[in-house]
DNA sequence: TTACATAGTGTTATATTATAACAATTTAAA
DNA sequence: TTTAAATTGTTATAATATAACACTATGTAA
């Protein structure tokens, strides 16, 4: 479970949009989308954006620039992460799989390095895109 | 192996480059350094990492968007691709591990699906930077 | 060898993603 | 209450990446 943060009114608005998003949401169109309420400037949504992913309340998808919220309600980590990504339709989920996170947190590199943060993305073609 | 391909000129500049680099480099960085080759444009550097992504002679650190050369020989699947980052030193380090890459190459999701093409990144400290 | 398709090139302009710098304000803890 | 830390609002600008178009090289098949 995350710690719980009082979020600020932008960073509330902002987990909202991405929160209610069914797709990963790209930082200038959260910018379009917040404007009636009152966030004029980029910089306003990536501090926003920046605190809510230190925060493990969204993560960021690297390949796509884009963010999501995260439903992983037992990632204790929030720095570990995993998605699968279709290549077709841009459909991104999160993983939760208790396998693969714990073999990715006792991975040790040829040095014996351990890493407790990662980032995974899978690609491939989703169930939809399949058919 | 890599397939043999034989590179054009500016893909061959380019790739030289970034092969000798001991760190991943930046587009524009790139860019720079082959002015004095005639390769004026970032079009002209973004058309050659493209291909050179595609043909698995580099690859790209997404959370860094840098490149570097791929030197891991063994590496089937160029699309598989898993690196150790260091948060302070940003030094890069592609990780080649056939217990990683089996495991991350049979891994299934929830649906039973399985991907042949991820990228992971670990983020630590490295050897140096821990001491 | 010619003609054709495919891939690569060069160029200008522009779109997209992200941060610097500074002043003001709010919040939370000592 | 006072003080430090975090957040905000703002303008400007840096850094990353692609669109569109005309042209050139290369390989292949008739």
């Amino acid at each position: 479970m995350h710690k719980e943060h009082t979020l600020t009114k932008n960073q509330q608005i902002i987990f909202d949009l991405i929160d209610k998003s069914p797709e990963p949401m790209k930082a200038y169109s959260i910018l379009f989308n917040v404007q009636k309420k009152g966030i004029k400037a980029p910089l306003q949504v990536y501090r926003a954006l920046d605190k809510l992913v230190e925060i493990g309340k969204i993560h960021k998808i690297e390949s796509r620039n884009a963010f999501i919220a995260c439903h992983n309600s037992s990632c204790q980590v929030a720095k570990a992460t995993a998605f699968s990504i279709c290549e077709i339709c841009e459909k991104v989920t999160e993983i939760s799989s208790a396998g693969l996170s714990k073999y990715l947190a006792n991975f040790k590199d040829k040095d014996g390095m351990k890493y407790s943060k990662y980032n995974l993305e899978f690609f491939g073609l989703c169930k939809k895109c399949r058919t």
